[in-house]
DNA sequence: CCTCTTGGTTTGTAGCGCAAACCTGTCTGC
DNA sequence: GCAGACAGGTTTGCGCTACAAACCAAGAGG
């Protein structure tokens, strides 16, 4: 069995940085939130989150779009299709690398 | 059930950082390498490798001892119980959270 | 008016990952 | 015996990024 441990060393970090996976991973179970929903889910600060939604958005993993609720503006974030493809994949490479890992026995030298 | 984003927001980067988890789960296959191997394992390039093992080594979770095959140095590398322990857990808590996320279902204003 | 709260964005900075450059010794051809 | 190639790492410098503090806008309440 090929080493599992090169592909984990090079494992995409837009996605595998927790406040993102969080995100991502919380969104595909909402389908779509609103911002402060979001803050109060992750504990993440408001700056903060704000700016990993941009890196989501740019990349085209989540859309964010402003409304209005009466008057009050409200941001509504949604995980698109190729966003919430990404974070399930990403799950199950980790799922499977570990998988892999465990049953990698050590071969040439050592 | 409790949401599982904001632990999982919330991750040790010293583990979860791509190259050092790949370490840390090559090393408890292997219990000890040498610095070549572990390069030709991971694919990480010298410098990197050397300080990501210096920063493991800082924190307790691999033992770096330098010895001699022959003349040539070659320097060991082993985790440690901590180290074992650290990334052991690392993969439970991810694998937990990820379940835990499958099977939330969205409560409070969305 | 003023200032408090809600709902965010922009800015500043410390820290980190990465690779290129460097270092130290050994071995080999000539 | 010494010029280079190679093994085995370490240090340096830089670009990027995550984070929070400061800022901004606008409605509500007094």
């Amino acid at each position: 069995m090929k080493a599992p441990f090169e592909e984990l060393a090079t494992l995409d970090r837009l996605i595998h940085e927790p406040a993102r996976l969080a995100l991502l991973t919380a969104l595909t179970s909402c389908e779509s939130a609103d911002f402060l929903y979001l803050q109060r889910l992750t504990g993440l600060s408001k700056g903060n989150l704000s700016s990993h939604l941009s890196k989501l958005e740019e990349v085209g993993f989540v859309t964010v779009e402003k409304q209005f609720k009466g008057k009050t503006p409200l941001t509504r974030i949604a995980v698109t299709d190729k966003g919430r493809e990404a974070v399930e994949q990403h799950w199950q490479q980790l799922e499977q690398l570990r998988s892999k890992a465990k049953h990698w026995v050590p071969q040439g030298t050592e």
